[in-house]
DNA sequence: AAGTTGGTTCGATACATTACGAACTAATTG
DNA sequence: CAATTAGTTCGTAATGTATCGAACCAACTT
C-alpha cells in the first residue's frame, strides 16, 4: 500500500490534462489513462485503481470501460484469480497516430470543402486568400502523408517484435 | 433579407462542429466563426449575425469578442456608419498553425516527460517500448519542424501580398 | 446457504458551461 | 429632448456532463 510520491501524483496530472483535452476524453478516463501510462507494475487492479485514483467504484468501472472501448486500455487476467488486471492497450502508440490520422483527415475533408465552396460561391475571397487555403490544405495533405509513414513503421516494427 | 441556402447552413454547421472540437470554441462562437469563413460578404454586421444565426444579442456581443479576442475575427468600420463588420481575420490560417504548433508542442513536451520518466522509473517498460516512444517522440519532433517550415511560408506569402 | 469479493447498472446529485433576457450606455436622428 | 440604433453587462435559466451511492449480479469461500 506505498504512496505514490508527490512528483508522480503530478506528472499524471499533467499526462491527464493533456489526454483529456486532446482525445476529449473526461478527466477521470484521463487520468486513470496517465496512471496507467506512468505505472511501473504490468497491469493494475480495478481494486488498485480505485485506491489510486479516490474515486468511485461505479465512475472507474464506466471510465476504464470506455478506455477499453477505445482500445486505449487492455486487460488480462490470471488463472485462479477473478481480477482483472489493466494496462495501456500494447498498440496504445499506434493507437494515438491512428486518431491523430483521422482526425487530420477529417479536417482536411472541411478543409476541401471550404476550399470547394469558396472557389464556387465566393471567387473574390476564394482568389484572395486562394493561395493561403491550398496552401493549408496541401500542408494537412503532407501531413497526413507522413503520419501514414510513421504509421507503417510502428506497424512494421511491432509485427517484428 | 435573403434566406441562407439549406447546403450551405449544412455546411456552417459541419464546419462549426470541427472548429468547435479543435480549437475548444462554444458552439455559437464555431458557428460564427465558420459562417465567417464562408460567408461571401466583406464583413456581416452584428445584425446580420444576430439574424443568421438566431441567437441572442448578448450571446453573439459576447462570442464575437471572444472571437476577436483570441483574433480568429476582425472587425472594421465604415466612414458615418456605426456598425462594426466583421470578418475572420486576414490571418486566421497562420492563426490556425500557430494554435497547431502550440499544441504539438505541448505534447512533445510531454511526450519527453514521459520518455524520460519511464526510462527512470520503468526500465523494463521502458525497454519494451522504448523504440515506439522514442519513434513517436522522433514524429512529434518531425512535425513540429514541418509546421514551422509551413509557417515561415505563410510569413513570407503574407509579407509580399 | 450465508457471506465475501469483483464488478456493473441505474438513477440522483453536483458541477460547469452556454445561452438568454432585461436593464443599461453611448451615439445618432428627428 | 424623446426616440431609435448599436452594442455591452450581468444575473439567471437551461443544458449537458461527470461523478457518486445504492442496489444489484455473479462467482467464489466457508
Amino acid at each position: 500500500m506505498q504512496e505514490i510520491p508527490q512528483d508522480k501524483k503530478q506528472l499524471i496530472e499533467e499526462v491527464g490534462i493533456m489526454l483529456e483535452e486532446r482525445s476529449g476524453l473526461s478527466p477521470l478516463a484521463a487520468r486513470i489513462y496517465a496512471t496507467l501510462i506512468l505505472s511501473s507494475h504490468d497491469g493494475l487492479s480495478f481494486g488498485k485503481i480505485i485506491q489510486i485514483t479516490q474515486a468511485s467504484k461505479s465512475s472507474v468501472s464506466c471510465n476504464l470501460n470506455v478506455l477499453v472501448q477505445l482500445h486505449y486500455v487492455e486487460y488480462y487476467t490470471k488463472p485462479g484469480d477473478r481480477k482483472r488486471y489493466f494496462r495501456t492497450s500494447q498498440f496504445y502508440i499506434k493507437n494515438t497516430m491512428e486518431q491523430q490520422r483521422h482526425s487530420i483527415d477529417k479536417e482536411l475533408e472541411i478543409v476541401k470543402k471550404i476550399n470547394a465552396f469558396n472557389k464556387d460561391h465566393n471567387p473574390e475571397k476564394f482568389k484572395n486568400e486562394k493561395s493561403l487555403g491550398i496552401l493549408f490544405q496541401e500542408y494537412l495533405e503532407e501531413h497526413r502523408h507522413k503520419i501514414n509513414i510513421k504509421l507503417k513503421e510502428i506497424n512494421d516494427f511491432q509485427k517484428q517484435a
